[in-house]
DNA sequence: AGGATATGATCCC
DNA sequence: TGGGATCCCTATCC
């Protein structure tokens, strides 16, 4: 029974504005479902047109100027000019929820040649191409040993679950897109998330109405990362100001740990180069260290105890941003970056020498004492982790739409044992894609990550969030509802339940498996017979037993209930949702 | 309602 | 080495 809770973004400052349109959010149903402006007919395609080809300077030289023109993609039609590579004759473009791909580009999916997407072997068969891991080859009795030694004794990756569906959900619960996601170390129920403003928002996906946000940075939240010590309530934020704050769940008292700009912007002198960002943040649990990438390829050290940075090393070339930091969980002095580069690199934090001058030179050689390997990427890595369980595999996930894995963290000097095609890679506006593993697999091949191109479902374009086996590359499950139709960059696997939470445009999302007999009401399959928004809402109305309408702006109470079967909507509980000043 | 635009990697000149 | 054009899947602002 999903649950789907409208939430206002927490108040920024005081803006005058919010009442206008806290109006309009409280009326009816379409703030309920909140997807009104999801849409991507066809109508509102609209694309640049290219500059003027030989070929077609004739027949269109009486057109008058050409600007950026509607592209409408219509069956049938006459004089078709291709607006992706200028030649006439076809089109590219969504007709419905399918998207056509110019036949004269590569692939959108693989990136190669002579095939379009809808044809592309890695689209039919997702783990076309790719090599089984040797603990899940049949050949042989050494393999079969090894393969029980290794692997639990499991060969087949048992199916997680027969289907998923949004059990429930927020919406609009920032005022600005998802960026991050990180689950509360014991209180199950809890997930904080970050966004592109800074903010933090800590979720009750359980309770649903109940949340709190935090004006917590300047800038985008690029991670959020649990202390792990003392009361498990101190978390910690990189963001793009910036800084590296820690800060208190509770009561959402923060204090800084570092600032890479401490003059702030000083009009005339910072600029895009010299403003420094955080990207990539971990923490190592024993040590209390934080470790974090900037935007300059330097990773810090700092201790969340004592506001003074430790150190600092050039583990990435300079000027690329760490995208993405990792400690091993087996050991702690070993971390994985990952980087704007096009690398990811294993380093020993044990021979940090402190400064990030003494190693910045050695660093952009691939040299560096520090380094233990440097795998080598075709474009930017997105993240790179380590297994969960026992650090022993590496996963990347590259904007070249390939995830990228190391059966081995000693087969680091070799090219991965797999690369599994998917798509992920974003354009603009999209938070980056990051695969994550699912830390409850004990054979650490679950893997979830959000899909980039949509997907004919009946007729409506989803983008679903793929749950795939690391070992053979196959698609699992992939998870979508009709009333997400957004893209999902940010998902997490929860640490100990069957939940996984995702994080699309400003909303957030709670998937659980659907139990047999509760069928799988509200799900394609149902709307797949409806067209337009409104019986889309119908469907999504009678498939829920209660919507709650939560909406922060108005103060205390403002918890309107609407719709029949309602009963179940907590009463008048009071969520804090002020956030806090500033 | 619809255009400008923020935004980021990349490629090309 | 830098500016400008480009990009399928946004979302907000005006």
């Amino acid at each position: 029974m999903p649950r789907w809770v409208v939430a206002r973004p927490a108040a920024d400052d005081e803006e005058e504005e919010e009442q206008e349109s806290s109006e309009e959010e409280s009326d009816g149903d379409e703030a309920v479902i909140g997807f009104e402006e999801g849409g991507h007919g066809i109508a509102e395609q609209a694309g640049e047109e290219e500059e003027a080809q030989e070929a077609e300077q004739q027949e269109e030289a009486q057109a008058g100027p050409r600007k950026k023109q509607k592209i409408s993609v219509k069956l049938g039609q006459r004089s078709l000019v291709c607006h992706v590579c200028g030649k006439p004759g076809h089109n590219a473009g969504f007709v419905g929820s399918v998207y056509l791909d110019c036949p004269n580009r590569p692939c959108y999916l693989c990136k190669r040649s002579g095939h379009t997407t809808m044809t592309c072997p890695y689209r039919i068969a997702p783990e076309h191409g790719c090599v089984q891991a040797s603990s899940v080859s049949s050949d042989g009795v050494l393999g079969l040993v090894r393969k029980r030694e290794q692997d639990g004794r499991k060969r087949e990756l048992p199916m997680p679950h027969a289907g998923w569906q949004v059990d429930a959900a927020v919406l609009k619960l920032h005022s600005r897109r998802c960026t991050c996601l990180e689950f509360h170390p014991s209180k199950d129920n809890i997930v904080l998330s970050g966004d592109k403003k800074g903010q933090v928002a800590i979720w009750d996906f359980d309770k649903v109405y109940e949340r709190t946000v935090y004006n917590l940075q300047r800038a985008l939240c690029n991670n959020l990362r649990f202390l792990h010590s003392g009361d498990g309530m101190s978390c910690c934020s990189a963001s793009s100001d910036g800084t590296l704050k820690v800060f208190d769940i509770e009561t959402g008292f923060d204090s800084e740990v570092m600032n890479l700009n401490p003059e702030g912007w000083i009009d005339g002198v910072s600029n895009e180069r010299n403003w420094g960002m955080f990207y990539g943040m971990d923490v190592c649990t024993h040590k209390g260290l934080v470790i974090a990438g900037d935007s300059k390829g330097l990773v810090h050290f700092a201790d969340p105890r004592e506001p003074k940075t430790l150190g600092s090393e050039q583990l990435h070339k300079k000027g690329n941003k760490v995208t993405s930091v990792h400690v091993n969980p087996a050991d702690e002095n070993v971390v994985l970056t990952g980087s704007n580069d096009w690398t990811a690199r294993m380093s020993d934090i044990r021979c940090l020498s402190g400064s990030a001058a003494s190693t910045s030179a050695s660093a952009s050689t691939g040299t560096s004492p520090v380094q233990l390997a440097s795998l080598a990427h075709k474009a930017v890595v997105n993240a790179a982790y380590f297994s969960p369980i026992t650090g022993g595999k590496i996963m990347t996930t590259c904007i070249d739409n390939r995830l990228r894995i190391w059966d081995s963290v000693y087969s680091t000097d070799r090219d991965p044992d797999r690369e599994i095609v998917h798509s992920h890679d974003f354009n603009r506006y999209l938070t980056p894609f990051r695969a994550e593993w699912d830390p409850k697999d004990p054979n650490e091949r679950l893997l979830v990550i959000g899909r980039y191109i949509s997907e004919d479902f009946g007729g409506v374009a989803l983008h679903p969030v793929d749950l795939m086996d690391a070992s053979t590359g196959q698609l699992l499950q992939q998870l979508k509802d009709p009333n997400l139709t957004t893209i999902c960059p940010v998902n997490k696997p929860h640490p100990r339940l069957d939940v996984i939470i995702s994080g699309s445009s400003r909303s957030l999302y709670a998937w659980r498996p659907i139990t047999p007999g509760e069928g799988e009401e509200g799900t394609a399959s149902k709307a797949s017979s409806s067209k337009s928004d409104a019986t889309t809402t119908e469907v999504l109305l009678q498939g829920s037993a209660h919507f709650v309408f939560y909406d922060a702006e108005d103060g205390a109470d403002e918890k309107k209930k609407r719709k029949a079967g309602a009963g179940a909507g907590p009463g008048g509980k009071d969520a804090k949702g002020k956030g806090k000043k500033k």
